[in-house]
RNA sequence: GGGCGGAUAGCUCAGAUGGUAGAGCAUCGCCCUUACAAGGCGAGGGUCACAGGUUCAAGUCCUGUUCCGCCUACCA
């Protein structure tokens, strides 16, 4: 509910835009090799020019986006490369859409003229993404921007094929590749995405030639029979003994076929004997080889069955199976038909059920590339955070197929090879050859294949920088220090990017890898468009400012686990937005442009225990970042800047900043709450870097630099106190004893009381200087001290270490409920002495651990028993009141 | 079929190197105490999936089990 007090909580709108246009126009982002300091860099991994900004990007960016603010705070000569990918399929898929609309297809329009509508279509529409980056406050070099197609890249990518082909690591065969009748083109094995699908499982007769038996085979794809060129068994199968080499009738086709064996066929499935399709199926494509069978193709380009599908061609191929299951019913010769739960391919581009198809295509020959790709990591050259997934990577690597990197689509780099009309050869070149290089003839046509997209993006954190070109960028940034990408893209990118970055310039591409989670919706389902369930980032922002949204992002990326995004957490988090602005608020009501920032030389207790506790949360937060702990830095900062930054120092010092206070004590204490708020400031930069410097430079000092210039918080030993903090601790502790007993029992907040102190005159030094504090925190009206003598009869009490709280509430205090209180304080003492003793009293456990854990468990008993026997004895001083 | 991850408060999740179970949200109570009601103060709530084992000591290490996810693979 909106109150009519809004108007005070914080509005990011405006100020986001206002600032980031700001950070833009000082080239704070820019990086210039020839500037000093340590290099820091990480490409982006570049979204689709297609695409628009989603909660995976959103993560992403955000957490590459700390480690760049950090670093260029640390003063480190920083680069974040962006771009965009010109994503093949993806895109040439968007502007068929848009032809479609127009009633035309790309054939319509020719190769040429697509390609152009493509680029034209780039110019207009591509990128919205980086829009969206800059939006989410990207600190990217923008004046370094690429796109996988400009002419840079290209160059880049012409000079790796060309490269690879002469070393033999590409070659062009014909072999079994993953085809997307939709997409028109072949696909990599990544590409291919296999859903579970509910189909069946039909068992179809083949009559052998001569004779009266036959051979029963299994198949989930019937259609493909009428490719078949061989049945095939196991060799040790007993069933089919003295069969093998026999003839089969084909059905349907009524085309002779042999019953061969081969070690391949598992005898346990289906019934021992598969059907061979080798134009249609990678086995047995390998098992016409092994047989030197012929290969027949019946389903062609399209999804439709070809010529040589007799009676079926030009079905399409679901139609056909039908058909086929029609007639073989028919016939007789389907046996049976179960229902059957498998695995089928579909295209990860459009979700066509893909075809295995039998083609000429381009190859990687992997293997000699995967091996230095995983010594880098096995050796340590490259990390990858969490480790957890160095097994995933391995595994793959291992296991490593030939990539195949021809599509026959429009859009993307063309093959740089030409095929020669005259001899049939191929030349391989950067730049387009005049003549064949085996028989010199000038009659070339070059190949008409575009390489797979994820070909150029392997060479992105190279290629971005210049190369094949030796240029200051690539010499001062390359190797990039982290890449941060989802493990989605592992495989499709990781890798090949580890390859090819070794195989190019000898070195591995990043020091670190950093793997994070998946965004999901609030009930852990994955987001997707056919859910309905996507939560955009954009809409997100507008609602709770973007550092809110960031923080959330940040707060919720613990490693190696998905993340739920939920209003309820961006909320929160906006929350502590409104609650950093109106501290800077309360702050800037009390400097002013003379105030000093440094520190006096004489600190109060207060502002020594706030100066302790801000060493830790700065080496916390330096430490969560640098170990990619990114919800660690954050929480730190977050629990220190609320619950001990505002709603403890905040409230001890006001008195200080008073105008009736002491105006040196006053002057002082302004210099170190600004010192410590500006250090805060400074410390959540990175994460919201909008809010931080918006309230940067809102406080006093003229016209500032960004805050970005300001040095990033370090830590000084010197400042860490343990004495004062547990000092303070103690005091804090006996505070919120006062307010438990205030609350517990209803003493109104308003209620002023006396507290009275029990305990050794030592033990109530520190209280007894800092009475002040807890006065006003706890709301006395006095505080009384009392020896250990002292009895505290109609007395509400709690113990603190060595010290007894008692809150003399004659006439107020309901001793039923103070009672009850105690006893609650009882049983949690007496149970936890329970444990404690039970411990000491193992004499194993004081034999054989550590004399520290000893000593911490015998002065805790010491303390509990001294507890336990006050609450006691307060306990049974109640209790002779009760009603 | 292999591999990985998860199972901790009502919900969502933290809990490096084993040593007294934490946060946020939600819930309950009291407060408009002039930086902040997008707030303050206080409270309740957990046999850390199950069964074994190692250890003086296990949410944490080992083994097994059960349920969820995900990745991967040439059972047609």
């Amino acid at each position: 509910m909106a109150g009519q007090d809004t108007d005070k909580a914080y509005d990011p709108k405006g100020i986001e835009e206002k600032w980031y246009a700001f950070w833009l126009r000082g080239g704070f982002f820019h990086a210039d090799p020839a500037r000093p300091g340590e290099s820091y860099s990480i490409v982006i991994p570049p979204p689709n020019v297609t695409g628009s900004l989603h909660m995976g990007h959103a993560l992403n960016v955000t957490l590459q986006d700390v480690l760049i603010r950090y670093n260029l705070m640390l003063g480190r000569n920083t680069l974040w490369l962006p771009g965009t990918d010109h994503a093949g399929i993806a895109t040439q898929n968007v502007v068929e859409r848009l032809l479609a609309a127009e009633g035309k297809s790309r054939q319509d329009l020719g190769r040429e003229k697509f390609v152009e509508r493509v680029w034209k279509w780039k110019e207009e529409s591509g990128g919205v993404i980086l829009r969206q980056l800059k939006r989410l406050g990207a600190s990217c070099d923008w004046e370094r921007e690429r796109f996988t197609m400009d002419e840079g890249l290209s160059r880049a990518v012409r000079e790796a094929f060309v490269r690879l082909y002469r070393k033999g690591l590409i070659y062009r065969g014909r072999y079994i590749i993953n085809w997307c009748p939709r997409c028109r083109t072949a696909l990599s094995d990544l590409e291919v995405s296999y859903e579970e699908t509910r189909g069946a499982l039909y068992f179809v007769r083949y009559p052998e030639l001569s004779g009266r038996r036959s051979v029963v085979v299994a198949t989930t794809r019937p259609e493909t029979m009428l490719g078949d060129t061989a049945v095939a068994v196991n060799p040790a199968d007993e069933r089919f003994a003295g069969r093998v080499g026999a003839t089969l009738r084909l059905p349907l086709m009524d085309r002779p076929i042999p019953l061969i064996s081969d070690g391949m066929v598992d005898r346990e499935f289906g019934t021992g004997a598969v059907k061979i399709t080798p134009a249609h199926d990678a086995n047995d494509f390998e098992v016409a080889r092994r047989h030197e069978l012929p290969s027949v193709r019946v389903i062609d380009e399209s999804g439709r069955m070809t010529g040589e599908a007799g009676a079926f061609a030009g079905m399409d191929r679901f139609a056909c199976r039908e058909a086929v299951v029609e007639k073989l019913k028919a016939e007789g010769l389907l046996v049976k038909e179960e229902p059957y739960l498998h695995n089928v391919g579909h295209c990860y581009r459009c979700r066509t059920v893909v075809e295995p198809a039998e083609s000429i295509q381009w190859f990687v020959r992997t293997k000699p590339l995967a091996e230095p790709a995983i010594r880098a990591v096995r050796e340590g050259e490259t990390r990858i955070v969490p480790p957890q997934w160095e097994k995933t990577y391995f595994e793959w690597m291992d296991n490593i197929r030939d990539w195949c990197i021809s599509r026959q689509i429009w859009w993307g780099h063309r093959i740089p090879a030409h095929h020669c009309g005259d001899c049939g050869q191929t030349t391989v070149e950067t730049d387009p050859p005049e003549k064949c290089a085996s028989c010199g003839s000038g009659n070339l046509k070059q190949e008409e294949d575009v390489l797979d997209t994820w070909f150029s993006s392997a060479l992105w954190p190279f290629s971005t920088l210049g190369w094949p070109e030796a240029t200051p960028d690539l010499s001062r940034y390359y190797p990039t220090s982290a890449l941060v990408t989802g493990f989605d893209i592992l495989f499709f990118w990781v890798a090949r990017m580890m390859m090819m970055g070794i195989e190019f310039t000898g070195k591995a591409p990043f020091r670190d890898v950093v793997i994070h989670a998946l965004v999901r919706d609030a009930r852990g389902e994955k987001m997707s468009k056919t859910r309905g369930n996507v939560i955009d980032p954009l809409e997100v922002m507008d609602r709770y400012g973007t550092d809110a949204f960031r923080f959330t992002l940040v707060a919720l990326a613990a490693q190696g686990r998905d993340i739920r995004m939920s209003d309820d957490r961006v909320e929160g988090y906006r929350n502590f937005m409104n609650k950093i602005f109106q501290a800077g608020r309360f702050v800037r009501m009390h400097v002013d442009a003379e105030t000093s920032r440094e520190l006096p030389e004489e600190l109060s207790i207060v502002d020594r225990w706030i100066l302790s506790r801000l060493q830790r949360v700065i080496d916390e937060v330096r430490r969560g970042i640098e170990e990619y702990r990114f919800n660690d830095a954050g929480q730190a900062f977050y629990q220190f800047t609320w619950h001990e930054f505002c709603d403890w120092y905040v409230e001890m010092i006001k008195p200080s900043l008073s105008p009736e206070a002491d105006p040196l004590v006053r002057r002082n204490q302004r210099a170190v709450l600004l010192r410590v708020f500006e250090t805060i400031i400074a410390l959540g930069q990175p994460f919201i870097p909008f809010l931080t410097e918006e309230i940067w430079q809102s406080l006093p000092g003229g016209k500032r630099d960004s805050i970005l210039r300001q040095g990033y918080p370090a830590v000084d030993p010197e400042k860490t106190d343990v004495d004062v903090e547990e000092d303070m601790g103690h005091l804090m502790e006996v505070i919120r004893a006062v307010r438990n007993i205030r609350s517990e029992l209803n003493v109104s907040p308003a209620k002023k009381v006396e507290v009275r102190l029990k305990g050794k005159v030592e033990d109530l030094a520190f209280l007894r200087e800092h009475e002040e504090i807890l006065r006003r925190l706890a709301r006395a009206e006095r505080v009384v001290h009392k020896d250990p003598e002292y009895i505290p009869v109609k007395d509400a009490t709690a113990v603190v270490n060595d010290i007894e709280v008692c809150l003399p509430l004659a006439g107020l205090i309901d001793f039923d409920q103070e009672a009850r209180r105690l006893r609650k304080e009882v049983d949690k003492a007496g149970a936890e002495l329970s444990v404690v003793t039970g411990k000491l009293s193992n004499e194993r456990f004081v034999a054989n651990a550590p004399a520290d854990i000893v000593e911490a468990h015998r002065s805790r008993k010491d303390d509990l028993e001294a507890k336990l026997s006050k609450l006691s004895r307060n306990l049974e001083l109640v209790t002779r009141y009760l009603s």
